[in-house]
DNA sequence: TTGATCGTGCAATTTTATTGCACGATCATG
DNA sequence: CATGATCGTGCAATAAAATTGCACGATCAA
């Protein structure tokens, strides 16, 4: 991995639609070379996949919440069974299992609060292994990146 | 947005390197109809973007954190100056103003543990606003979509 | 210096996206 | 009811883009 696959990396991570004549005239490559590369990284798993990223309001899904979820028992298998319950959830959209002040941590992604109330039930109330959760609702969002830094 | 629509957004979110024609198939148009369609929503800002999502352990970034933030100082002005600058760090890939237990919230990609220490200390320890902040490191990643439900 | 390996660029080919055009459905209006 | 307008659709032709084969040049080890 040289400069010229770290360039082409950020650059696919910002807009992977721009055509392979393009990305190599930005670069500095021929088209087949270019091409060549991105097809290697793809190849390597080094770009794992390509999707599009919809605009959250637009979609009907402008409300964002994060929780904090303290279990009763901290067993492996029950932190996976709580894990597993949460992932299934269309709403869940990151969830993990975390070392420190609390258990698992979830980012919600929602249509109205009526949502919200819908999936705490299901999810954290009727869950007998909840011991404790924390809501907090995003106010502003600052950032909000799929890319990684290289 | 009908039914088809939302099937194509799904479709795209999942993986927006397929060809048109194959998208028409899945869906049963034909691939003028779909192309239109997509262009459509593009162009109403449904969907955002399209980028390369990459892996993070390949990339040299598989170390996690999560922050949660209290700032000393809690007005508009100040909450926004610190978000402002968080959202500067490449390793901070989400940063988000929020109502509850705390007042910021970061989510961190990092390649290692040095590199966590000198974001704490660049943005954390040395801010002098920053009244307290909790990390939790990502032990276990059970879902992480870029996607958002229709 | 020589031979091998690797990445590169060019040009031809194949695949894919895009556009113009006409048809059919739906709906409000005469 | 008929009528005309609007909208989305499919087909076929065209334009654009991706992909491949091939030969060149740089780099490196023997």
């Amino acid at each position: 991995m040289d400069r010229i696959d770290k360039r082409l990396l950020n650059l696919l991570q910002k807009d992977a639609s721009r055509t392979n004549a393009d990305l190599a005239d930005e670069v500095g490559l021929s088209p087949s070379s270019c091409l060549r590369r991105i097809r290697r990284l793809k190849s390597a798993g080094i770009i794992d996949r390509t999707v599009a990223i919809l605009n959250p309001a637009k979609a009907g899904r402008g409300l964002r919440a994060i929780v904090t979820v303290e279990l009763e028992r901290h067993g492996e298998q029950h932190m996976r069974r709580f894990l597993d319950l949460a992932a299934q959830e269309p709403a869940v959209t990151q969830a993990y299992g975390v070392s420190g002040q609390t258990d698992a941590f979830l980012i919600l992604r929602l249509a109205d609060m009526d949502e919200f109330d819908a999936l705490c039930d299901r999810l954290l109330r009727d869950q007998a292994n909840v011991a404790r959760f924390y809501t907090m609702f995003v106010i502003k969002t600052a950032k909000e990146a799929t890319s990684i830094p290289l």
